[in-house]
DNA sequence: ACAAGGATACCT
DNA sequence: GGTATCCTTGTC
């Protein structure tokens, strides 16, 4: 019996593109957590885009180091890192290898705040580095909802003032209008 | 309005 | 080995 709950899985071809165009595409789809038989799942409301060496919001414009070496991999993995020395921040890698760039999931339906969604999904950085995959008990499925594009909009991202006023400028926030 | 909290990057 | 800073949150 099909569970109608399920949806696809997002391939890893999905990220394999712009994180442009991949953060606005998340908007819509579910987060899954699957841990032995159970699995709880929400739906993404609120992203951010973090786009290369060039920008100074992204943590890999300081170069290439331990911490950012997962952003430098191929789409389709996790980067989870810690901030402010408590919360977890759970960020997908988008694009091809070599090209440091990831989407910042900020918030699921009913869950607000990037710390506080990776709390309730019990996601930790044990997570960084792995693919998001059904073996990894962390994906991202489309369930087929349809999100109208005029529902989607955006704004400058959240807690990035250091990056200065050109980058913290950007509209690089990209969120579903009635559940913010 | 602000402290908590620990890793990270960049000094000396 | 020291220090400033940080993609936040809960409580003051």
């Amino acid at each position: 019996m099909m569970n109608l709950q399920s949806g696809t899985i997002l391939a890893p071809e999905f990220y394999k593109k712009p994180v442009l165009a991949v953060a606005p595409e998340l908007l819509g789809k579910f987060l899954v957590r699957q841990t032995g038989q159970t699995a709880i799942s929400a739906m993404i409301t609120e992203v951010e885009a973090y786009d290369g060496p060039e920008d100074l919001a992204c943590h890999a414009s300081k170069g290439r180091t331990a911490r950012t070496e997962t952003m430098f991999g191929e789409g389709g993995h996790w980067y989870v890192y810690l901030v402010y020395g408590m919360h977890e921040m759970l960020n997908i890698v988008t694009g091809e290898a070599g090209y440091p760039a990831a989407v910042l999931i900020r918030g699921l339906e009913g869950i607000n705040g990037p710390g506080r969604l990776t709390k309730r999904f019990g996601i930790g950085r044990e997570f960084n580095g792995l693919p998001a995959a059904i073996d990894a008990g962390l994906y991202i499925e489309d369930r087929g909802m349809t999100i109208d594009p005029a529902r989607i909009k955006t704004s400058p991202r959240i807690g990035v003032d250091y990056a200065g006023p050109i980058w913290s400028g950007k509209p690089y926030r990209f969120y579903l209008e009635d559940s913010v």
